[in-house]
DNA sequence: CTGACTGCAAAGGGTTTGCAGTGCT
DNA sequence: AGCACTGCAAACCCTTTGCAGTCAG
């Protein structure tokens, strides 16, 4: 968590976006805005739900997804992982990175020696035990590129 | 698809696997590998319990995500990105790197220049156009090896 | 004031589980 | 023949949606 003052400056770029986009500054959207800014984890709506109980005890659960959508359609956060409506499974063992899709979660590999060799900073040792390292290459594939501005 | 003939040394890795494991190689599971590992896609359950009705025509979509974890747990496939499937919000707007516990999805943010810096191969390009790449470090946070082995 | 926003509750969609019959080893 | 495995259907959980009252600008 980070203390108010920290904030400050964010929620000055927060009431410029909304007021940019045309949409109103509530106390729900204040608040949850700051709880995800002040958050270094990468929280699930639920958590942001149970963290902004204390300030706002009538908040419900979907004003909060409701809300963090509103915050990443806007640019001020971002999802975390391709767009995961349902679980993919993978059936290439060999060392590979991948291309997503951001529009449409179309994913595909990609073999690159020089990606296989990628040494991770000592630091990223401190959070635990190294398993895999993978890039993960975000795009807007063609079929999508090609969709976009006519009707859906 | 694959022919089957390319599969073949395949499925010897499979029934090796299975009576490793002390499992029975059924019909399904026999079918259902063929197709997860003759997809170079990333099919989620549903499509490959289409795939397979062809052949087993009464196969459910239950035994589908059965098999599909089963072999997960053998290792025989892996699943794509994180294990838990809560959409997770990140404020994080700099670029930057993310570890993640493949036991309990805790994902840390970490910085790295050179990571930054990363030059993906011309022939990702032929997916469609960039717009971010990161690195995603796999492994187990220090709270899940401590946990490891003893009761939960 | 007035239209956008919220809270409530119920629907929705992907995934999992309990149970009894089936079929592989 | 025994016992794991499958199919069915209902349960489960996270997320979204419709509606009517409420509030920011």
């Amino acid at each position: 968590m980070v203390s108010p003052e920290e904030t400050k400056p964010q929620l000055a770029h927060l009431r410029n976006e909304l007021k940019r986009a045309g949409v109103k500054l509530t106390h729900q959207r204040l608040e949850i805005y700051r709880e995800v800014v002040g958050s270094t984890e990468h929280p699930d709506a639920e958590t942001i739900f149970t963290g902004v109980r204390d300030r706002l005890p009538t908040v419900s659960l979907d004003t909060v997804y409701r809300t963090l959508w509103l915050f990443a359609d806007l640019g001020l956060i971002t999802t975390l992982g391709p767009p995961r409506d349902r679980m993919r499974f993978d059936a290439n063992l060999q060392p590979h990175h991948h291309f997503v899709c951001s529009k449409c979660g179309m994913t595909r590999d990609f073999r690159c020696e020089e990606f296989n060799r990628l040494q991770v900073p000592d630091a990223v040792r401190d959070f635990g035990g190294i398993e895999k390292v993978q890039v993960e290459v975000t795009g807007v594939c063609h079929r999508c590129t090609t969709r976009e501005g006519q009707g859906d």
